[in-house]
DNA sequence: TGGCATGGTTACAATTCCGTGACAAGCAAT
DNA sequence: ATTGCTTGTCACGGAATTGTAACCATGCCA
């Protein structure tokens, strides 16, 4: 999943942050002063940067103007952790092309959403939308399918399923790959219930049905 | 090109703003209460002022309102800064004339956004920034919303439900989405409210209560 | 042909999910 | 103080969904 670097002189806010973005299933990478910062945003390029202002050795901005102005690290969406009373600050950072800030003392909860906004900001351009193969749609944003023009109505599960193999088409999936991304790592239970499941999608794709095809001893695949 | 002025009491967002219109490519004038905000207007005619709601002097309500009756100064749009908190609900829940707004904290590249696009619609010539789907037209000028030409009378956190909808139709918004951008990043509390809101929604809206889908399993749509 | 392994099918109970009504706190206007 | 409106929370109940198990069907091997 993405990495995301803080950069905070406090350890303390630090660990903090960092377990909670852990717990969201993010890298985390760390640096207690703008220069090492700097150095670590460089050489590992995460996804986001979730920056303080005051800091030992170069302050926020002069972090921030450098990231905005190298040829790499431009990209990188910035999120700026303020004292209340430094709004002086906090715009000249905004200025320098921060994404976004939050005022401390904040509440992680709001910090982690607003990382998340920023990530769902900046991956929108790289996601596709919709998945197409043999006359069936499917609308990761809608949230719809349609079998040749016809919709049809599955089920939260089911389009998760589907949507797992038509990212893959033409790959066998395993039913442990499938537990893993359509039900999460924490599932915990019985393998065949894949297999209940897609009968229940081919039950629905009509004569589509066949396009999920049974890999014997290994697992599922759609068409190519 | 075109001439924006921003009315706004605290000097660094002034600054904020300001930077981020002339990298635009706007020329940009200041005020910093409201009858010095009120006067260049009035002088200076710009194509379009960004006016905060709270000000010394004289508030943005009725800077907004004096800018509307005035002759030559009722065609230029306004976006007004409101913070988050029972201001949103005023500005929702009056007919000001205002052309959109923002909420504070707001993010530079949302505010750049909108005021991009309202300068789009005023030299079209269309003005109205009316949201409209199946007979459901939400005016975000007039803040009001009517079915089948009947006006129907929506709580403040009714109209920002079904504009977030109309703003994506078609699309599912998950409660946490909705949560972010209705209730904002700040809202603690039970995902369920949403259903709720949901529920009066869909009453005040009488026979096209239906075009608010539920997709179970993940969250609401606005029916494409 | 039989034995085994694998997957398909069906049924069902447990669970999840959502619509609904009720309610109390907060707030504004009176 | 009272009234009315808005809003967030909760509990209940019905309906959809889901995981599991039992039972069949089929393919593969000797």
């Amino acid at each position: 999943m993405a990495t995301i670097l803080i950069v905070e002189d406090e350890a303390d806010i630090r660990e903090l942050v960092r377990f909670h973005l852990e717990r969201e299933g993010y890298a985390v990478l760390e640096a207690a002063d703008g220069p090492d910062g700097l150095e670590k945003a460089q050489t590992h390029l995460p996804q986001c940067v979730i920056l303080d202002v005051m800091l030992p050795g170069m302050d926020g901005f002069e972090v921030c103007r450098r990231l905005a102005s190298g040829e790499t690290t431009a990209q990188i969406p910035v999120l700026l952790l303020t004292a209340r009373g430094e709004e002086v600050d906090r715009v000249v950072g905004l200025s320098l092309g921060a994404d976004d800030y939050v005022v401390k003392p904040f509440s992680v909860r709001e910090l982690m959403l607003r990382v998340k906004a920023i990530l769902r900001r900046t991956e929108q351009g790289s996601r596709a939308p919709s998945l197409s193969r043999n006359g069936i749609v499917l609308d990761g944003v809608a949230h719809c399918v349609s079998v040749d023009g016809a919709m049809i109505n599955l089920t939260a599960t089911e389009f998760r399923l589907l949507e797992d193999l038509m990212r893959h088409p033409g790959a066998v999936r395993t039913r442990e790959q499938l537990l893993n991304t359509v039900w999460g790592y924490s599932f915990e239970g019985y393998a065949r219930t894949v297999d209940t499941h897609v009968r229940r999608l081919r039950q629905k794709l009509g004569d589509k049905a066949d396009m999920v095809e049974t890999v014997r001893g290994v697992g599922y695949r759609l068409h190519a």
